[in-house]
DNA sequence: TTACTTTCGGAAAGCGTTTTCGGAATATCA
DNA sequence: TGATATTCCGAAAACGCTTTCCGAAAGTAA
């Protein structure tokens, strides 16, 4: 291994480079290269070539400092694998437009200390703002009041209703789900899903429910199936329900790992999904989902959606108001072959 | 939804604020708060007391315009899921210490269109430094010479000789994966893995294929079995060893995923893991390899070590030269009873 | 030609820091 | 006490850019 100078060592070139080269002022390099009024189609079309020679690329720090604006936005999250930071953070890059706003993702690792110390960097960095992403869809802390930019939690909403939060609508993603498999024909369908301390748990339950009950079928298995984010899970709960011979031709599982231990234990007991037993899991982990044996029907959160949101949301807050409460994102149902024979 | 501002509306304190009601001049304002000498320590009280009324926070962009460096570098990835982006992302904000330097992430999302757009403007902030991840572990094409700053690339390295590049060291980590196995008592010992097109894959076949021969072990099944990176493939690779009627007592497969997909078989052969045969993955995924039953021995990336080290790798080249060439980082054997009986 | 617009280009201020350098005040020494 | 060394502090330049404002030049109308 080598150890030469590997970068280019010289600075960059620089709007007073580009002047002196056109030969005229740095005033008149930046309006022609901004394409401001009073200049000349020559003069500008002179500055143009000379910053094109030397490469220019303009400081947008400096722009920055002038402006009062940086073009960038802090995501601070705590989500150790970035399954939902990184849609979130493309969802808004998208929204911004990659070329004028920038991400500072920080990464809290669930520590409120970290998260501090990331904040105080953050806006010592002069963000426009601030997206805030949740490990778990759960009220959190808010970050603070009265900080200097705008706020927008996404994913887990702020405890303080002041503040702005963005969430998957759970509750009509449980009515879509059983809409869903009841419109495939299922009438006995049971509910499999994780902790119940997750408010998430508790809503995709309800909408569940409400949807049943609107369509005067009953819950198979007579209650919603609490119990952990796991496959464990799924597959023990439903190896009860097979043991107390509870009729089912449908389970809608809270998520995608719960839905693989449903089919692992239907498999097991010689059931056949879907032909038997349609299975529908949420989060369309799509690394999951595919891989399951059928690949999974599941239901999307539409986390780009939600980052693309944040970013409007704070774009409109940068000139103008900012609103509050919390703000329900709609999720969409991708259908696969667990319900839907291929 | 009420519609007030949220955010405080004063700009934040300026070192000029701070100064003056510390009755003193910005210069010395400036050096009170950084530790400077030449001021006495009742002035350096007074500042800092004037700073932490105003709550003065320093405006880095402007910090940055005059030290030349931005305490930023990019993060340019391809990596749709965060999966390898978010681990690196961690090691670095490590080395680097969070207080001094943020990562700015571009996901490129495989598009050379937009990794060249997020390369200007990533140069356009002045980032001191640049890092690219590649989604798989192959050369890819180095994203230019004479870079206005160091570059390193991580996991999947440069075409480019001259360019820096930290991988994984994946041929002994096929050793390792051996070695464990052997260590456990296994002789017959198959390998399943995924596209033979991935450089990564030969080389864990030649590290594991390389041991063998080291302890005078034949490879079980007579080949290395190269598919597809999925479950479905070590599903029916191992069928077809089975039927094949070869003894197996471990399989070293090539991903977890993979891995998922040789124990379902196993078991619906009615074999045991690991009494019968022990299995051990690639990747440490950890949502993988502990949801499996039994959960997977596995070979981790030290994913945050190579973010890490390429951390300290572009440190170095702020002041100094940047070597060239490949750098192999170990990974490291993640035991679970998979391979080790609980 | 004179008077008035319009169009261009540049000087300079300012964004918020850090740092150099010179001057003033205080302390040290003969 | 006068000369010299120390210690503090502030004025000003610099970083790279945008923008306001003013003057010069050129065009238009009478």
């Amino acid at each position: 291994m080598t150890s030469t100078e590997r970068h280019a060592t010289g600075r960059p070139a620089t709007l007073h480079d580009v002047a002196r080269l056109a030969g005229v002022s740095i005033a008149t390099a930046s309006k022609a290269l901004n394409g401001r009024k009073h200049v000349s189609a020559t003069t500008r079309a002179e500055v143009l070539e000379a910053a094109a020679l030397l490469a220019y690329s303009p400081n947008t720090l400096a722009r920055g400092l002038v402006a009062g604006r940086t073009g960038m936005v802090g995501l601070l999250t705590s989500d150790l694998e970035g399954r939902l930071s990184i849609p979130i953070l493309m969802g808004a890059e998208d929204a911004f437009g990659a070329d004028r706003t920038s991400v500072l993702l920080c990464d809290a690792r669930g520590d409120a200390i970290r998260e501090g110390h990331h904040l105080r960097t953050l806006l010592s960095r002069r963000v426009d703002g601030l997206i805030v992403v949740g490990a778990r869809p759960d009220p959190r802390p808010s970050i603070g009041r009265d900080l200097p930019v705008p706020v927008v939690y996404a994913y887990a909403p702020s405890a303080d209703p002041d503040d702005l939060s963005l969430v998957s609508d759970n509750v009509t993603a449980g009515r879509m789900a059983i809409e869903h498999l009841t419109g495939l024909g299922r009438r006995t369908i049971a509910h499999i899903t994780g902790d119940p301390t997750y408010g998430a748990a508790q809503d995709r339950a309800k909408g569940a429910l409400a949807e049943l009950a609107a369509r005067g079928l009953p819950l198979a298995g007579d209650r919603v199936h609490f119990g952990a984010w796991t496959e464990a899970w799924g597959r023990s709960a439903t190896r009860t329900l097979l043991a107390q011979h509870v009729a089912i031709d449908a389970v809608f599982a809270g998520s995608d790992q719960i839905a693989r231990g449903v089919i692992d234990a239907l498999h097991e007991e010689g059931l056949e999904v879907p032909r038997d037993v349609a299975v529908i899991g949420f989060d369309n982990w799509e690394i999951f989902a595919t891989s399951s044996r059928p690949p999974l029907s599941s239901i999307d959160m539409n986390l780009e959606t939600l980052g693309r949101v944040a970013a409007e949301r704070l774009a409109a807050a940068f000139d103008g108001a900012l609103g509050s409460g919390v703000e329900q994102i709609p999720c969409r149902l991708v259908p696969r072959e667990s319900t839907v024979a291929a």
